[in-house]
DNA sequence: GCTGTAATCAACGTATTAGTTGATCAAGGA
DNA sequence: TCCTTGATCAACTAATACGTTGATTACAGC
């Protein structure tokens, strides 16, 4: 499966689009289906406009797409970009759990702080693995 | 494996925590081990009082925590919070996936959205497992 | 053409966020 | 004790986000 490339800017809008519950309720209405603005006002409480917008933030996020029909803009998901979430998350999701399993993380958890320190005296940067 | 339960507003801090490249690169870095405030901050050019901030929102999302160590305080991942987050996002995900592999995906791209909307008038909300 | 429906655009108020600088607190070491 | 280091607190500014209401565009059917 070829994985297309996400930019930081692209991330950025992405985890920002699923930080509020309505986007995520919106999310989650999608993965049943398509569906028009209409429809996916229907459950909330605020404006049409309000959820118009909303959807904006999704498509800008690359995370939903909108095609034509008559006056309808039906609205469906974009599964590729939140797999590069799960793909951003997993990366250092697992290396960290990898550590943790190590002795060197064990030493860290268990011994005093003072002395995880001085064992571990990792202060190389980041490096993109 | 005994998965914590996540509130709405975890997920809401969570999501607005990585939506910041700042933030992502802090992960990324304490992904191979825990680092003091000075650590992290050395690779950005903002002032370390920001950097220190960046901690705390990511301390609030429940994505690190911190310990005591004399004037130092290590911070370090919870990788927890990351596989909840992938959780959410993988639900919906698969089930997208899933759908698009069906029949009723391949109608719903190839005739008219409205007649795909017809055939699943499920709009019933958003569940928690 | 006219009307109704779907959706967006525009302008606005309010709240939150990311950054700054300066001051303060807490702990170790000479 | 005094001084240095690590880190946070406080106050402020600029930019962005979410919601509102009112106007406008686009299309379908009569």
């Amino acid at each position: 499966m070829i994985l297309s490339p996400v930019s930081d800017a692209d991330l950025d809008r992405a985890f920002a689009a699923l930080a509020d519950p309505v986007r995520r309720a919106i999310i989650a209405r999608l993965s049943r289906g398509a569906a028009t603005v209409n429809e996916l006002a229907e459950p909330f409480e605020i404006s049409k406009q309000a959820v118009s917008k909303h959807i904006q933030v999704l498509e800008l996020a690359g995370l939903v797409s909108r095609t034509r029909d008559a006056q309808r803009r039906p609205v469906h998901l974009e599964a590729a970009r939140l797999e590069a979430m799960t793909g951003w998350i997993d990366r250092y999701r697992l290396a960290a759990e990898q550590r943790f399993r190590s002795l060197d993380a064990v030493l860290e958890r268990t011994a005093s702080p003072a002395a995880s320190a001085a064992t571990t005296p990792n202060t190389d940067k980041e490096q993109q693995p």
